[in-house]
Order: structure tokens, then sequence, then C-alpha cells
RNA sequence: GCUGAAGUGGUGGAAUUGGUAGACACGUUGGACUUAAAAUCCAAUGUCCAUUAGGACGUACGGGUUCAAGUCCCGUCUUCAGUACCA
């Protein structure tokens, strides 16, 4: 029975209350709605929006959420017209992979999980404009994902102009003087035809060739295949070798599929950097991805042969160090130059290194191997020949897929020659290579190199790309790492392409007729034959009389076409997303974004998100915004001024450690014994390790880790406490031990050896464990999951509890240490989540999870509070503000507002706590300082500012006031409290007025009687004054 | 290997241009209030020595510059992230 009822007190703080009364104001009341029409500054504050797994979001996810809602309401504060929307990637693998479990459309598990999102983010109080959401698997919007994809489809890249122009414009060159002097972005294996060729030749022909130029296209292309998944993934999406999701083996294989002609953009990829406020890290990565190389192609003649061997090198300088060539073992030239003498030593060679997978000779950089193949190639210069050879140091996908060695001026070639015995000529002046190459280009002169000698790197290289070009044997020449991007997946729950097929030939459905809509399937599997999933749909073939989609029944390749199988990647709706928040819902009918809109709003002035999308989507979205610009649909040339990567929340896993013990005198004997006795030794100790549960508490397992010998002579009391400590908690299980050794009939015949303990660590629910590591034993018997595993187990406890083992963790629903954020919405309010988010240190550090430190955000909320409110009601007036009320509120408008602006808004809540403490110190009442300080704190805390505020007598909402402006008057000091330091250390402090000069500073400290004291009758040497800083006295 | 970031109490972290290292908070300890608990409030809390006064040490490690270094310079170590035979 309760004796006493707490007083439903409309004075308390009752947070859930108050926030479930903002949400809703702020819902009916649109009063984050932007407005395309403004005289204010606009403002686009953009988070990466989230693709909704089923699991929730965790307390990981708001973080970046956080930080940018933070700085939205504070634009808002600042006059700015702020657009700060919210939407959801909403095609993707997991709802797929899902539907192939359960048979469950994609489209209503997504539905599903977009309200839990919504739900969960509505409750942190995000002033998104929601009336802007969007969703990349609703086809209003992926009929504009489909569209942009025909822009692609009908454009070229021009490298004389630097832009992407209509393909139109191209036809009509090869029509009136074919291909030979357009200087475009194009396949590397064009064959030149003049006009009256292109007149002639048959559409399908035509088609073919536009393929090889379009920005995308169809192209037999080796991919990297993922058996597992079913599909192809792009390079960004594989990591160590393996797929990024579900680490799954990739394989390369040769496919016919839609790529994206990013690598035309590289340069200007590259360039753009240079223009956007991004980390230096991220736009490392990005400079690194892109990986530009200018040097030269040289070609070499093979003797004997009509073959030329082409190359890309970084050092035309170091021709003339050329002692061999290596290529790759797939290089198509192998098999034609390879001597017969040579052949069976090629052939092996090359099966060997095929089996090797790509990870494999990753992993494997130190192992040199290669074959000569008897052929020698031509040095362009000297006419020497040299030796051809191959090996799989050299990647095919790179440059040429061929190298011309200069062993004196790079390492591998250097290994390999050493490795093989190829001479190594030394074409760098007083430089000693018999120990390693010499791979720097700085400060040395190239030597036995002709007319090169004596030169340095720059003018030897532009000299010897000169004499090549003479030759015709070479050219100056940049290359790129980047490659272009596959775009077909063989998935189901992705946009389907708007294209059909003639003859083969890939057609676009023309725009008005979109969206061509996602058919129905009644698996979600790829088919029998292989073909992706949309080849079990029954209507998907597209009649060009009717513009419609119809049966495949229909098929007759005369007016109906069979449509494309495959759907596009994840990244293809997240590469424009942000210009579609720019329109208003109302008005996205007809447009993928208004003129007057995307004029209006232009760029995304800052984008908050994760640094694992800094190779993927923040490079595919920069090309299509390049590509929209290009063909004149947006102004701006870059999508994101301002970026940061909030770093990721981990997760804290606990663990439960249970002891393993072996059976040791069996061991020995059974180890002489046969495989059998061997085989059934060790299922004997599996099922002997079995048999109990024990679990010992974490800091006791130290003690069971060892023990310590008592005729060692460094035994005391240290090691003696140890070993009886241990033995205690042997004590405590041992019979437990022998009662299941007796019970299975096995004494006599076993021992236990306490030497030989095993420990086991397993993940238990976080939810268990209490702040201190200490588990709930009795909860996790009862856990539905697992409970069963527990509910026999013995739990060795130390002061009657047991301790979990932590461990920092990626948090995952595999780790059961997921902690979402609605109890602690529950439990503290979302305002207490926000501050604590905030306050658990810098943005965008990578920091774990740990709720100990919510109850001192959460009581300075109550103390916020208590300023304005105690039991009697309201006790804000209008007190004429102290001096001291005036300098606390002022220091905490600057403070506030520079960690705002630098993003520091972990400092900002530190400060809050001062301000509060300090103004309670002060029994602050004043309106004028409490008033401007709920404005300060709304960002943050935006509902417990708002109901103040209303408390206050304001009307509107608080984001409609004006932040306050800082005045520095309110914080001249008259005087100041001066560190006095002797030889550079503080030895006390001192209250002077500032208005005193520096001889007036120091005559008053050396007279002080603590100066005298310290100084002991020295002089000082010297007596530095920093006015309003500092004292120091040396000597 | 290369590139980038970081290393500060028991913990998260603060320290703006070199100028009182450890703000703010958690935790811990002690106290007040209470029959009791919760809540709240107050005090102490870097380490070591000292009864006190006070002193020594202290920002990964070793040097250096300076009146003064967590901050600048040189070298080393460790951790994390990215990248990797890129010719």
């Amino acid at each position: 029975m309760k004796l006493y009822k707490r007083k439903n007190n409309t004075m308390q703080y009752d947070f859930n209350d108050i926030e479930a009364k903002w949400q809703k104001y702020w819902a009916e009341n649109q009063t984050f709605k932007a407005s395309n029409n403004s005289d204010k500054p606009k403002y686009y504050v953009l988070d990466m929006f989230p693709y909704p797994s089923g699991a929730g979001l965790h307390v990981g996810h708001p973080l970046g959420y956080i930080a940018s809602d933070i700085y939205a309401r504070y634009k808002r504060h600042k006059g700015f017209n702020v657009l700060h929307p919210q939407g959801y990637d909403s095609f993707g693998l997991p709802a797929e992979q899902y539907a192939i479990q359960t048979g469950q459309h994609p489209a209503i598990t997504t539905e599903t999980n977009i309200k839990t999102y919504r739900r969960q983010l509505d409750q942190i109080g995000f002033s998104f404009d929601w009336s802007r959401e969007v969703r990349t698997s609703n086809p209003e919007y992926y009929k504009w994902t489909q569209w942009i994809f025909i822009q692609l489809f009908e454009s070229y890249y021009c490298n004389n102009d630097n832009k992407a122009k209509d393909i139109k414009e191209l036809t009509s060159i090869f029509s009136s003087e074919g291909n030979a002097n357009v200087n475009v972005a194009c396949d590397d294996d064009i064959e030149a035809f003049s006009a009256e060729a292109w007149n002639s030749f048959s559409t399908e022909k035509q088609q073919e060739i536009l393929l090889k130029y379009r920005l995308t296209y169809l192209a037999e292309t080796e991919v990297n295949w993922c058996p597992v998944l079913g599909t192809v993934l792009a390079n960004d999406e594989i990591v160590n070798g393996v797929s990024e999701r579900g680490g799954h083996p990739v394989v390369r294989k040769k496919m016919t599929q839609w790529s994206m002609r990013i690598s035309a953009y590289a340069e200007r990829l590259l360039q753009g950097l240079e223009d956007v406020d991004w980390t230096d890290s991220l736009k490392e990565t990005q400079r690194n991805w892109i990986g530009k190389s200018v040097g030269a192609t040289v070609s070499f003649n093979v003797k004997d042969h009509d073959e030329k061997i082409e190359v890309f090198t970084t050092r035309p300088d170091t021709i003339f160090g050329v002692s061999f060539m290596t290529l790759a073992p797939e290089h198509e030239l192998v098999s034609k130059l390879t001597t017969a003498d040579q052949k069976e030593a090629v052939e092996a060679y090359i099966e060997k290194t095929a089996k090797r997978s790509e990870r494999d000779r990753m992993a494997d950089v130190k192992t040199i191997s290669g074959v000569f193949t008897g052929a020698y190639a031509e040095h362009p210069f000297t006419k020497e020949l040299v030796q051809i050879w191959i090996g799989d140091y050299v990647l095919a996908s790179y440059g040429t897929g061929a190298v011309m060695a200069v062993p004196c001026g790079d390492q591998r070639d250097y290994d390999f020659a050493k490795h093989f015995n190829i001479e190594i000529p030394n074409i760098f002046e007083g430089v000693d290579i018999s120990e390693e190459a010499f791979t720097g280009k700085d400060n040395v002169k190239i030597a036995n190199s002709d007319f090169l000698n004596g030169m340095n790197y720059k003018k030897a290289s532009k000299r010897a790309i000169y004499d090549l070009e003479q030759l015709g044997q070479g050219e100056g020449k940049t290359n790129y790492r980047l490659r272009d991007a596959v775009f077909s997946r063989q998935r189901y729950w992705g946009e389907p392409f708007p294209v059909y097929y003639v003859n083969g030939m890939p057609q676009m459905i023309d725009a008005q007729h979109l969206p061509i809509q996602l058919p129905e399937v009644e698996k979600y599997l790829p088919t029998e034959e292989g073909e992706p999933p949309l080849g079990r749909a029954d209507v998907w073939a597209w009649d060009t009389k009717n513009n419609k989609v119809v049966s495949n029944d229909a098929i007759d390749n005369e007016t109906v076409f069979s449509l494309e199988l495959n759907t596009m990647p994840g990244w293809a709706g997240s590469s424009w997303y942000f210009f579609r928040y720019m329109e208003e819902a109302a008005n996205r009918g007809g447009v993928f974004a208004s003129e007057d809109a995307l004029n209006y709003w232009e760029n995304v002035d800052l984008y908050i998100g994760g640094a694992e999308h800094a190779t993927g989507h923040l490079l595919y979205s920069r090309f299509w915004v390049k590509l929209l610009k290009d063909r004149g649909f947006v102004n701006v040339e870059e999508p994101f001024k301002k970026l940061i990567n909030q770093g990721m929340i981990l997760g804290t896993s606990a663990f439960v450690k249970r002891i393993g013990f072996r059976v040791a005198d069996l061991n020995l004997e059974i180890l002489k014994g046969s495989k059998e006795d061997k085989d059934n030794y060790k299922s004997l100790q599996e099922r002997l390790s079995l048999i109990k549960e024990i679990y010992i508490s974490d800091d006791l397992i130290k003690y069971l880790k060892k023990g310590y010998n008592s005729d060692n002579e460094s035994y005391g009391d240290k090691e003696r406490e140890h070993n009886e400590k241990r033995k205690e908690i042997l004590d405590n299980f041992y019979p437990v031990i022998e009662y299941e050794i007796n019970k299975l009939n096995l004494k006599g015949k076993v021992s236990v050896d306490t030497s030989l303990l095993n420990f086991y660590k397993t993940h238990v629910k976080v939810q268990y464990v209490n702040a201190s590591d200490e588990l709930d034993i009795e909860s996790l018997k009862n856990d539905a999951e697992f409970g069963a595993e527990y509910r026999d187990a013995e739990f060795v406890l130390e002061d009657g509890v047991y301790k979990v083992g932590r461990d920092v963790e990626k948090m995952s629903k595999s780790k059961y240490n997921v902690v979402s954020p609605d109890q602690i919405c529950i439990d503290y309010g979302a305002d207490s989540l926000r501050l604590y988010e905030m306050f658990l240190g810098p943005l965008e550090q990578y920091k774990p999870w740990n709720t100990a430190g919510i109850t001192g955000v959460h009581n300075f909320l109550k103390k916020l509070w208590k300023l304005y409110v105690d039991d009697n009601g309201l006790k804000v007036n209008d007190a004429e503000p102290t001096k001291d009320n005036l300098k606390t509120l002022h220091k905490t408008i600057k403070k506030v507002q520079e960690d705002i602006e630098n993003f520091s808004f972990n400092t900002s809540v530190s400060t809050f706590m001062i301000a509060v403490n300090e103004l309670g110190a002060q029994k602050c009442t004043s309106k004028e300082i409490l008033e401007p300080l709920l404005v300060l704190v709304s960002p943050y805390a935006p509902h417990i500012a708002e109901e103040l505020f209303s408390k206050l007598g304001n009307s509107a909402s608080i984001s409609t006031a004006d932040f306050p402006e800082f005045e520095a008057s309110h914080l001249v000091e008259s005087s100041k409290n001066y560190p006095i330091s002797f030889n550079g250390k503080m030895r006390f402090t001192l209250e002077l007025p500032m208005d005193l000069s520096k001889d007036e500073i120091e005559k008053a400290v050396m007279a002080h009687e603590k100066t005298i004291a310290q100084l002991e009758g020295r002089t000082p040497k010297k007596v530095i004054v920093v006015p309003g800083k500092i004292v120091n006295i040396v000597g």
C-alpha cells in the first residue's frame, strides 16, 4: 500500500505531457513548413535520409539528425527561411531478402517500417517539414529517377567544352564529318568511320556505335558478381573483396549491363572538391578514389609481330631504364606473343593465377611470380630488344594492363628483376641502387639516357613525351582510377528501367509515359533460367502503339517488345533527392522540381551524414548534379556546400563468461590411442564442457586464469591472497562438476584439471545489465528468446552480484547491444535524449553509448524548470536584472552562438548547465534574463523551451523568436584575478583592477607578501606582465 | 606499406590566438532532510608526500623552442579510420 501519493502538480516538470503537447502543436500548426517565397535569406539543412529497416531506429541514428535540427532551429531564430526536410531511401536489399523469405511484398514491409521510423522520429521532436517528404520507392518519385536515366542516355560528354551535350549533336557531326575529329568521352575500342560510312550504317549499327558514347550505356563488362545475393555489385559496395552487405564472396564475371560513364566527369569531380567545404579526410578519400595520375602512353613494337604493346607510365623520364616488359596474365596479346617454347609454362601460369581469387592476390603481395613469354619488344629509342614477361603484379584492370618495367625506379619492377635475374640498368646520377629501387623523382638527374642526360624529372618527362610523339610511339596522357559504375542490379525492389529492346538494341520509353511501374511477380527470386526476378512478371512488355505495359503474350517484336529485366541500384534514387525536397508536394506533378524552386534553394547549405558514403552516394550525386547542370536542368555545379560526417555511436556489448573444463588424465592416454579413441574423447569433452553451465562474474576470472606456486621465490602475500580467492571460487562450483561426472558414471576414469580451464564468451542482451555492469539474472532466465539456455545455469557471484564483461562494438541486432531511443524518451524525455546525445562528445567522434550520464542532463532540465516554476507557480517577474544576471546571460549567448556555428554542440550543453547553476545561485527571477535564455536553449531542448516560453505569456511558438543579441558591454570586467607564476609555475592569484598599467601591475605584485615569501630574498631576473592575462616572475 | 585523425583523472570530455590543465557531467565518499526509502540539497574528489602550512609529480614516450607548451618544432610508440601490387 502506498502511504504517500505524489500530488499531480502542474508545476512539476512533466516531460511526457509537455513533449506530446508540443509535438502535436507543431504538427497541427505546420510550424516548420518551409516557404518557397520569402524575404528572408534561405538556408537548406539536410540529413542523409534513412533506409527504413525492420529493426527501427537505435540511439545512433538520431545523432546527426539532432545536430542538424539544432542548426536548423538556430538558423530560424537567426532570421533564415529554413528548409529542413526528411524522407526515406526506401528501395533496398533487406526488404527484398525479407520478401524472399516470407513472400510478403517489399512495399508492405517498407510501409510498416516507415510508420515505425516516423513514430520514432516524431517522438524526438525534430523540426522537419514533413509536407515535403520523399520516398524513393514511390512511383511519383521514381518517375523522375527514370527520367534522369533517359537524360543520361541521351547525352554524351564533349571534352572540348567539358560538358555533357545532347547526343543529337554528336550524330549530326557523325553524319557530316564522321568521328575522326571528335574529342569526346567514349569506349576504348572505337573504330574510325567517315560521314559516308556513318550514313550508310544500318540503324542497329548506328545505335551500337552510339552506345559507346552515351553517358549511360549497355555493354558487356567484367562485373563483380555476388552469387549469394544473386546480383552484381559496384566497386564501392565491395569491402575487402566481399560484399558490403552480408560479407558474401564476389567473383569477376562478364555480363551485359548498364553502366554510367562517370569516368567522363573524373576531372570535374576532382576539381569540384576545391569549391566545397568538406573535411579534408573526406576530400582525400574522393581524390584517392578518382586516382588521377599524369604521365604518358608509350607503344612498344614487338619483334616479329605486327602487334604493339601499349603501356601507361607516370615516369616517361625513365624510359631508358626499361629492361623488360610485363603484361597482366589476362592481357589479350599474351596468347598471340607467346613462343612455342614457352607456351606450356605460360599456360600453366595463367591457369594458376586464374584460380587465385582477387582477394588472394591482394592479400599476398610478397610472393613474386611470373613467366617469360619468349617474345621481345623493341625499345622505341635504343631499338634494343627487351624480354616480355607476364606477371600477376600487373593488373588487367588498370591502365592498359601492361607496364614498361624500370627496375631501377620502381620497387615492384626491381623485385621482379632481382627474382628472375634480369638486368637492372641505373639511369640516376649518383644514386646507389644495389639494395633497392630509387622511387623518388625530386633532386635527381637522369643519366645513361641519351638525350635526357642531366635533366630533372620534369624536363626529362616533357622531352621524352615530345620525342615519343615525333616517333609516333606515344603521347602525354592522364589516367584515372575511377571506373565507370555498373548500374544494373538483378533485383526486384528497385527502379525499373524505362527501356525496351528492339533487335537487341535498347530503346528509351518516351518521358511522357513514365513512370514505368514495378510489375507484380509471384516470387522475388531469379528465374530458373537465371534471369532477374522481373523475368517472372507476366505483364512486362512494352506496347509501342498504345504506349503502355502489356502482357508478355503480346510480344510480337513488331509493335510490342520485351522490357528490361534489371532494376536500378540503391544509389539511383539517392543521387538527386535533395532537389525533390525543394519543390512543394502539391507542385511536383509535372516536374522533378520547378525552375523557381531550384533557383530559390540552389543547393544544400549543410549536409550531415555518415562517412561510409564517401565514395558511393557522395560521388554519384555529384556526378548526376553535373550532368543535370550541363543539360540545363539545374544551376548548381555541386549539391552539398558544407558537409559534416557525424561519428557512429557504438554499442557497449555485454558478455557472460562460461567456464569449460577439460578432462586431464584421459587426455594423455587417449592422445596415444587410435583415431576413433581420439574422436570419442573429443565428443566426450564437448559433452562434459556442456553438462553444466557455470558462469563466472567478470572480475573473478582473473583469479581462475592463473594460480601461483607456493614453492616459488616470488610467492608473497599478494599471491597467497590470490590463491585463496581462487580456491574459494573453485570450491564454489567444483562440487557441481563432481556431481555431473558422477551422474555420467565417469568417476575414476577422468579428473578435472583446473589449470586447463577455458572461458567462453556469450553476448547477452544489454537491457538486462545496469550501469554498474550488474546482470539481472532473473530477467535473463525469463527471457522469451534465450531464457531457456540459462535456466539451469550456475552463476558464481562476487559480493552478491554477477558482473558482465563489456566490449565496445558496432551497434547491431546480432550483438544484442542495440539501444532504442523509445525507452529513453519514456524515462527521461526527448529533450534529455537530445541533450545527452550532444553532450557525449564532439559530433564527428566515434563513441560508445552508455546511459550512465543521462541523469546529468536530465537533472539540468529539472533545474532549468525550477528556475521558472516553483510549487506556487510561475516565479518569473519583471525584476530589474542584476549585473551578474546580465553577465551570465551574455556570456552564454556568446558561447552558444560560437558553438553552434562551429558545430561544437557538446560544449553548449555544459554552457547551459553553468548558466543555470549561476542564475540559480543568483536567485534570478527576471524575465529580461530568463526569456532570452529559453531561446538559447530551444534548439537543443525545444519542448521544455516552448512550454516555459508559453508560460511566460507568449502565444506564438518560440521558433519564431529572434536569437538574443550579444552585448559585449555586459562582459567588461573591472578587475582581473591574475595568476602569479614563478618560473612558469602558478603559485597564487591576485585580484587587481583591469585599468592598471604594466608597471603598476608589476609594482603591486612585487610588493605582495606572498611574492616576497616566494622569492626568499632573491632578486628576479625578469618580470613578464601580460595585462589582463598573467604575471610571470623569472629568477 | 601509404594517407588521415587521435592519445588529457576512475569514466565521457573541456581548455578560443602558447598564458591558472582537468570546466561541465557521470561515478565514488561523507553529510543534511526522512520512521525509512526515493527525490532533493551541501561538501570532498588528478597522483604521491605532509597533522596543518605547503610541496613534488602530472596531458602516450624522448628531446627541443619559449619568461611560459596539452597547444609550436623534431623523433618514437600506440589506437582508430580509409586505401592498397594504380605502373
